[in-house]
RNA sequence: GGCCCGUUCGUCUAGGGGUUAGGACGCGGGAUUUUCAUUCCUGAAACAGGGGUUCGAUUCCCCUACGGGCUGCCA
């Protein structure tokens, strides 16, 4: 799409518990469109709703995208021109706001209280009847200052009875936009009802709040979820009504269940044992923790690449893309319209990707810190080796220190179904002998022990059948793994010898059993 | 129920009035590898259905079906 000057975006999260991963993909999109166009990208905390309020949320919001790289240019953090960024710390430029629409007439003061509210609702539904809309011809049968007597009102309101602040719809008008992914759009202003503007407890909903502050704060493009396409003929009669120009709107297709029906939920993704939150959140309730995608492994490069490929694409044939990479790809117009299932195999795989790209050296460092996690210390060369040796045999680097637990111990347990298959108790001594000559090996580089194995090989006529899966099985346990030689050289000499020599004690023993 | 949005291989998707409908994940086969993994080659696999418009529709229009969202003093 054409660069439009000066692009302000944001990601406008609530803080009511962890943020799904379909949050994080609208905030990804928003940061990504922000540093396409050389924009700015801000993050605002919409706190109105002070009974879902959950204090651990922003915290851990931060903390999501500062781990995905996704820093806010302004923000509750990092402050900036608008501030606060807090809605909670807004309440007078609403309450200002509020009072200009009512002047203007194009809001007024409703009485009716949730329960009158409730059983008006509920009578309709006895009857069969659809939920009915507080609008233009409901509105009148209701209490407030347009169907009261003004000096009922005027009484109420001087009493301090509560009251609620609803915008005055007008009737049967066609509302049209353009949305960016989705085209042409367009409802029919007696579908929206009087909206709540200002609760009873004097803070704003997310309609005016956010309208509001998107229009302070300069925001020149909306990208949020579709969830809010149906809201968005209110918005823009809200701000038809202030007299601003409303911002360019982006609805973005919603994430799916793998399989079965509905938004990507918690509940579908523990069934199927993946996690739905970028880092792991301790549920304030339960202290239950719910998996988050940086424990369970991924690289946070990996969760941006995943993320913005459930929805978008470049529209060529490259799908691995580092975050540098897809700030100068991405832009709206290739974002799709339907919602996409989330596969977490194609999510591995991403995520695989990144990890083959990484170097040994920092895949090392990393090994060494979760080994020292788990109360090991390993020495930094043997954990760069390792790491580098593993890399393409896992899918994320927390597999390692299990998948390698040979490097770091002793042999866990002996593969004996291939063993038997693999050992014949009768070239024992061979292996003896093998075990003498690495032991008498000068230089145990991979090279020098390649050497020497196939020397041996030869010396007792023997095939690389013979000898590599028996070896294997007793210096790792099992016959999977990196080259043998370049593992027995990681190993290190004393290591190998020692281990071949102790299996083989075993290995007799472990054969016969199964006869 | 009403309104709105959507529908290409199992999944993510490219494409677009005339194509052998392309790629990726996963799956199958093969090659390489001492093994596993990687890598490479390869196979199976899709335009929801019905009407139009058109010389010609997967592509444009309508309807239906299916899916999704919204329908709160939640966001």
């Amino acid at each position: 799409m054409e660069a439009a000057p000066n692009v302000r975006v944001r990601f406008a999260p609530s803080p009511t518990g962890p943020l799904h991963i379909g949050g994080v993909r609208t905030a990804l999109y928003n940061w990504l469109f922000a540093r396409r166009h050389g924009g700015q990208f801000l993050l605002r905390i919409e706190d109105t709703d002070q009974k879902r309020y959950v204090p651990a949320a922003e915290a851990y919001i931060l903390e999501a995208l500062a781990w995905l790289g996704m820093t806010p240019d302004e923000g509750p953090q990092q402050g900036g021109p608008h501030a606060p960024y807090r809605q909670s710390e807004r309440r007078d430029i609403y309450a200002e706001a509020a009072k200009q629409l009512l002047d203007a007439g194009h809001a007024y003061w409703a009485f009716d209280t949730e329960a009158e509210l409730d059983a008006w609702r509920a009578k309709a539904e006895s009857q069969g009847n659809p939920p009915p809309k507080y609008d233009a011809v409901e509105r009148m049968r209701l209490r407030n200052t347009l169907s009261l007597p003004p000096e009922e009102s005027g009484r109420l309101i001087a009493e301090g009875a509560p009251k609620v602040l609803r915008l005055k719809v007008p009737e049967n008008e066609d509302i049209a936009f353009t949305d960016v992914v989705r085209g042409a759009v367009s409802f029919n202003s007696s579908e929206v009802d009087d909206k709540v503007l200002l609760k009873a407890d004097g803070l704003p909903t997310y309609h005016l709040a956010n309208v509001v502050d998107d229009h302070l704060m300069g925001i020149t493009h909306v990208i949020r979820g579709e969830e809010w396409l149906s809201s968005c003929p209110l918005h823009l009669l809200l701000y038809r009504a202030f007299g601003w120009t409303p911002p360019t709107f982006a609805h973005l297709p919603l994430i799916l269940n793998p399989n079965g029906k509905g938004k990507l939920s918690k509940r579908t993704a523990d069934k199927l044992g993946f996690p739905v939150f970028p880092i792991d959140w301790t549920d304030p309730e339960s202290q239950a923790i719910w998996p988050g995608f940086r424990e369970y492994g991924f690289e946070a490069s990996a969760v941006i690449n995943l993320l913005a490929f459930l929805g978008w694409n470049p529209g060529t044939e490259q799908e691995i893309f580092t975050a540098d990479a897809l700030k100068a790809a991405f832009d709206l117009d290739r974002v799709g319209k339907a919602g996409a299932r989330f596969d977490f195999e194609k999510a591995t795989w991403f995520n695989q990707e990144h990890l083959k790209q990484r170097g040994d050296a920092e895949l090392g460092a990393e090994l060494q810190g979760l080994m020292a996690d788990g109360g090991q210390s390993v020495d930094r060369d043997t954990c760069v080796a390792v790491a580098g040796m593993l890399k393409e045999r896992v899918q994320v680097v927390r597999e390692m220190p299990e998948k390698g637990h040979y490097f770091f111990g002793p042999v866990q347990a002996y593969d004996e179904k291939t063993l038997r298959k693999k050992y014949n108790p009768e070239r024992r001594p061979a292996f003896e002998r093998l075990a003498s000559r690495l032991e008498a090996l000068a230089d145990f580089s991979a090279p020098a022990v390649e050497a020497e194995v196939k020397a041996f090989m030869e010396d007792e006529s023997l095939g690389f059948g013979a000898v590599l899966p028996v070896l294997r099985l007793a210096l790792a346990g099992t016959t999977q793994g990196p080259p043998a030689f370049d593992m027995m050289s990681t190993l290190g000499q004393s290591t190998v010898v020692q281990r071949l020599r102790e299996a083989l004690t075993h290995f007799d023993a472990l054969v016969q059993n199964a006869g």
